[in-house]
DNA sequence: GATAATAATTAGCCTAGCTAAGTAATGACG
DNA sequence: CGTCATTACTTAGCTAGGCTAATTATTATC
């Protein structure tokens, strides 16, 4: 087998398994009763504090737009709040909410105690030999090199 | 590190990455002009071959509703075709046309393509270590069991 | 001070998911 | 043989989440 066709077949594999995993963990996520998007949307502001739109839009990598239309959701739910920056009136600054942060921290908690669940089915050497493609998979992926 | 702190750390890297992986999967996949739902519809369909409208929807995780509208917006491009199961007239057989599996293998391409691209920044033990992990996760992850 | 640029929002469109309700065909039972 | 339940799919109508184009408010520039 030529390390081309290796690579393509590894690709294959890579990208289903990545799909699967993701289907499993969305079923846990819905849990929480917040969709995906505002989920996640909510795991930058809680994990890297108060942050404009445009820049949480950017971290998100959806339009500003879109993500206006998140954070109103959020707001709705009190997981977080706008508030303009007065350095600079234009802008808004989002910020969690206790609950938010609290909403979030038990979402992760479903999601990791499921996915870890499934891999205490296997052996320490079987969790390390991931843990180091992981970090190849980074590598390989990382932009700008 | 406890094996149960060891689990979690890895399940956070697990979600993280694919999250990541299948973001800069999705870009490639726009190129195709479809939308993920049909194409991964699509994708069934060329390589498992025709198939009643309710296994369809049942293979994609989706309910026969949703499915209904994706083949019609595959019917309408031309991609799939609709046809009455003779032997039960209440289902329809939905089965790709020539161009529906030409536009697939093209998408399938630009994909594989890319990933392996990005693998191939790799040596030769790392791929075999990822190829690993995969089965790995796999058997982590298989139902029933 | 007029004008250009920037941050956010609003309006309006699309995809993709859902449930509930409707239609058509099949099957089962008295 | 006819009624009634079941099954397969579609239709109608809702929600979430994505987009572009156009507005509004503020800041920066000349």
């Amino acid at each position: 087998m030529t390390m081309q066709a290796q690579s393509e077949a590894l690709a294959d594999r890579l990208h289903s398994t990545a799909i699967h995993l993701l289907r499993l963990v969305r079923v846990q996520d819905a849990a929480s009763g917040i969709g995906p998007a505002r989920l996640s949307a909510l795991s930058v502001v809680v994990f890297g504090g108060p942050i404009s739109l445009n820049d949480l839009a950017r971290a998100e990598q959806v339009r500003p737009p879109t993500m206006s239309r998140i954070v109103d959701a959020l707001e709705k739910d009190g997981l977080a709040c706008r508030r303009v920056n007065e350095q600079d009136r234009r802008a808004v600054i989002i910020e969690a909410t206790a609950q938010g942060g609290k909403v979030l921290q038990q979402g992760r908690k479903r999601r990791v105690k499921f996915l870890a669940k499934h891999l205490s089915r296997l052996g320490r050497s079987e969790l390390l030999e991931i843990e180091r493609a992981l970090q190849s998979i980074q590598k390989a992926f990382r932009p700008k090199a």
